[in-house]
DNA sequence: AGAAAAAAAGAGTTGAATCTCTTTATTTCT
DNA sequence: AGAAATAAAGAGATTCAACTCTTTTTTTCT
């Protein structure tokens, strides 16, 4: 796959931090791990990394956890795809042709160009506040 | 990626074959791996796996190496992926969301799906024999 | 027959992603 | 102040793809 597993589990975790600690309340890591099947250790440090970066707010002690702050709505899935795996997988060619190139393409460079196009454009428009209302609407889901 | 850097050495290394095989001559596998830039234990680990599934035939000793059968020029990109990966790496969700199907998508199902519609199209439809025209006709690159 | 060439086979190494376990630091509550 | 809850941090363990090295088998050629 072209995402990291660990990129899927920060937007899911990111995705469902903001439809649950709305109000004041926040979310605890066990409650998101065992809400989202991600084991829980795992994605602690997935969910430091978040909060180093600024997507999401933490806090220790009892009714600790996480929750948003004035950023979170609108992180597009490319600073999250950034924070996880750096860059995207597709960056490089799908056979290993060393000099793949729009002009000198491999056997299956336009297929995929065409694909790379549409996924980069989502990545870079697409953000939290969009996916909550999606899933607020049931048009798309967590688990 | 979707697919292993195996399938991508694999396709290379067939089509290769294919277009440098074509009289009775054999082409040796230290020469397939240089000139694909093909790490060649690793590849000849390939080809033998190619071989038993019939994609190629091969001859041992002086004058020995790889060279096409009547089947290799039909060989859909499908059956080498079969043989390589097992399975097209997109059949399980992008982001890990288990249940995750078109009644039920996840954030970018939707975005994925008609891509991999795409792909799957491509791969079981492309044969050995279309990648060497495009070859020979220069439209793509092997290295 | 024997040497050389080439693929086949087997076994080991490496590195990165994923996952697990343990300890530490911080916060809250009584 | 002390206990409990919780995230943070550190240090492995596991797995798998990718790669490397060595030995064996088969074939050809002199």
């Amino acid at each position: 796959m072209f995402f990291s597993k660990t990129f899927g589990y920060a937007v899911r975790a990111t995705a469902f931090v903001a439809l649950y600690s709305e109000n004041e309340s926040r979310v605890g890591l066990r409650e998101i791990s065992e809400a989202l099947d991600i084991p829980h250790h795992f994605l602690g440090k997935i969910m430091q990394d978040l909060v180093r970066h600024g997507v999401l707010e933490s806090m220790k002690g009892p009714h600790g956890g996480f929750s948003v702050n004035e950023r979170t709505a609108d992180i597009k899935l490319s600073e999250i795809l950034q924070i996880t795996d750096g860059t995207l997988a597709l960056e490089t060619c799908a056979i290993g042709v060393r000099k793949c190139n729009p002009d000198r393409p491999c056997l299956v460079h336009n297929d995929l160009a065409a694909f790379k196009a549409v996924m980069v454009r989502s990545l870079s428009t697409r953000t939290i506040h969009e996916l909550t209302i999606q899933l607020k609407e049931g048009k798309s889901f967590l688990f």
